[in-house]
This record gives C-alpha cells, sequence and structure tokens, in this order.
DNA sequence: TGTCTTATTGAGAATCATTGTCAATATGCC
DNA sequence: GGCATATTGACAATGATTCTCAATAAGACA
C-alpha cells in the first residue's frame, strides 16, 4: 500500500509548479531552500514513484541526466521541448504509437518501448539572439 | 591534426564487427580478451572521436549508459534496438520524419532534432528463458 | 485513542559510467 | 634522425543515482 506522506506532497506539488522539466538534484535544491527539508535519496525515489503512477514524465536530457517533469495527462505521450528555455509540449501521435508498434512486431520483437521526442528551439527563443 | 595509432584501429575494427550497439566499457572488455592492451580512457576518447568524425553512431541506453556503433551509412535513421543482446535494425521511416518535422514547425519550433528509438526484445532474445 | 505492522525516511556509503590528470610514449613532418 | 605535440594509460576524481539500515510515522484495527 502506497502511503501520502509529507515529503510525497512536496515532491508532487513542487514537480508541479515547475513548467518544464528539472532534475531530482534541483528540485531536491528547490525544496531545500523554501524550507522543507528532505532527503535527497526521497526525492529519487518519490519521483520514480510518480513516473511508475504515470503522474510524471521523465527523460534523459543531452548530458545524461534524469529528468522530471509533472504529466497533465496519464496517457502516454510524446514531447517537443525547447532545448532552450525548456518550455514543453505535449504531444499525442497515434499514427506513431502504430507505427512503433508494427514495427517492432514486424521485426519479431517483443516487449517494445519507444523513445520518441523532438528537441528545437521554440518560437520565443527562436526571436533571441543567442544565449 | 589527427594521428593514426595502433588503439584507435583497433578500436574502430572492433566497432565494425559488432552488429548492434556496444558500450565503451563492453568494447574494451573485448579488445582485451582478444589480446590488444589499451587503455579504458583510450577507448572512451577514441569512441568520441569516431563519433565526431560522423564514423559512429552514439546513443543512451534506457539506463543510461552510451553505446556505439559504427555507421554503415551517413543518412540520418533511427534504430529498433534489443535489449539483451545489442542487435540493432536500421529503420528508414519517411513517415515519421514528415510528422516530427511538421509538428516542428506547427508549433512555431526551428533548427528541430528529434530522438526516436525503439527498444524490445528480439525475436531471439524473446526465445531465451530469463537471463 | 492506543497498538501494531510495515512503508517510508534520511544520512551516508557504495556503485558505476565517464572524465580529468599528467608523465611517458609514439606519430607525422622536417 | 630529430622535434613538436598528439596520444596514451594508470589512476584519481567526478557526479548522478542507488543501496543500506536503523529510526520514524502512516494507516489499519481494536
Ligand atoms: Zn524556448
Ligand atoms: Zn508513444
Ligand atoms: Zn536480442
Ligand atoms: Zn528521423
Amino acid at each position: 500500500m502506497r502511503r501520502n506522506t509529507r515529503q510525497r506532497d512536496a515532491v508532487a506539488s513542487a514537480l508541479a509548479q515547475i513548467p518544464g522539466f528539472v532534475s531530482a538534484q534541483t528540485l531536491h535544491g528547490q525544496l531545500k531552500a523554501q524550507g522543507d527539508t528532505l532527503g535527497l535519496a526521497t526525492v529519487y525515489r518519490t519521483l520514480a514513484s510518480l513516473v511508475d503512477d504515470d503522474r510524471a514524465d521523465i527523460l534523459t536530457s543531452p548530458d545524461g541526466e534524469n529528468l522530471y517533469r509533472a504529466c497533465t495527462t496519464s496517457r502516454h505521450h510524446h514531447h517537443l521541448i525547447c532545448r532552450t528555455c525548456g518550455m514543453t509540449v505535449e504531444i499525442e501521435a497515434d499514427a506513431v504509437e502504430q507505427w512503433a508498434q508494427s514495427l517492432a512486431s514486424e521485426h519479431g520483437f517483443t516487449g517494445a518501448h519507444h523513445v520518441v521526442d523532438v528537441f528545437g528551439d521554440c518560437a520565443a527563443c527562436s526571436a533571441q539572439p543567442r544565449a
């Protein structure tokens, strides 16, 4: 049974207030900065459980860090991510799901998962001069 | 200037003989097993330079490891990867390319790149009992 | 409300891929 | 051959993530 704890709420609500993806480390830092005291390991565990419950998204940044984001929907979806400001658009694309599914089965693969993310510069960031 | 060394050749040819993606660690292990002596750091550096020269592909596995593969084509493509044995199928899917492209432009994104990889267990590995 | 079971926490150690250090070595150009 | 320097390798260092395990607290139940 999953118990409700102060820490779990703190992590979930902190995550919900952040517009883009954050790392566990950063989230932990922000929580501590605002007075919440909780262990880093707890943040990792809580984020993992949120992902497990489809209440958060996870993705690996180009430099190998795991980033998390509160899900607005629990349905499977993909992302369009601004590599400059981190702004994220959630994407649902049945065509891609079906493509991935049939691709895997055509080649005899089972238990297929897929990673489909699009990175670019959003309209706002495209208009800015280089950072 | 880039110099040709025994180690670079060893890494490049070892990589070329492997059908799928391998980690730097694994490749280093195989090289040592076949008698080549070279440092792990050298394998990392050489693989990075191969990627830099577009002579190798790199991707990050679901568990955060960097995997490398000798490029057979310089054309843009995706992969269907066995998470057990690393066997890889190269995929070209214009539909996905167009989808990603139009998705990005619909949302005002510029300079879009995408990550599209499918992981699963290949037919051979699916037939095996659990490792 | 009090008790009990056990999920959860937290501080720090441990893991593990990857990168940095730097003296020793080897390559390409003359 | 000789030189400048790119490269190597053994090892330390980094850094994110996970593990350990005793202490704590959530929730069920009486
Ligand atoms: Zn942006
Ligand atoms: Zn999908
Ligand atoms: Zn396989
Ligand atoms: Zn593509």
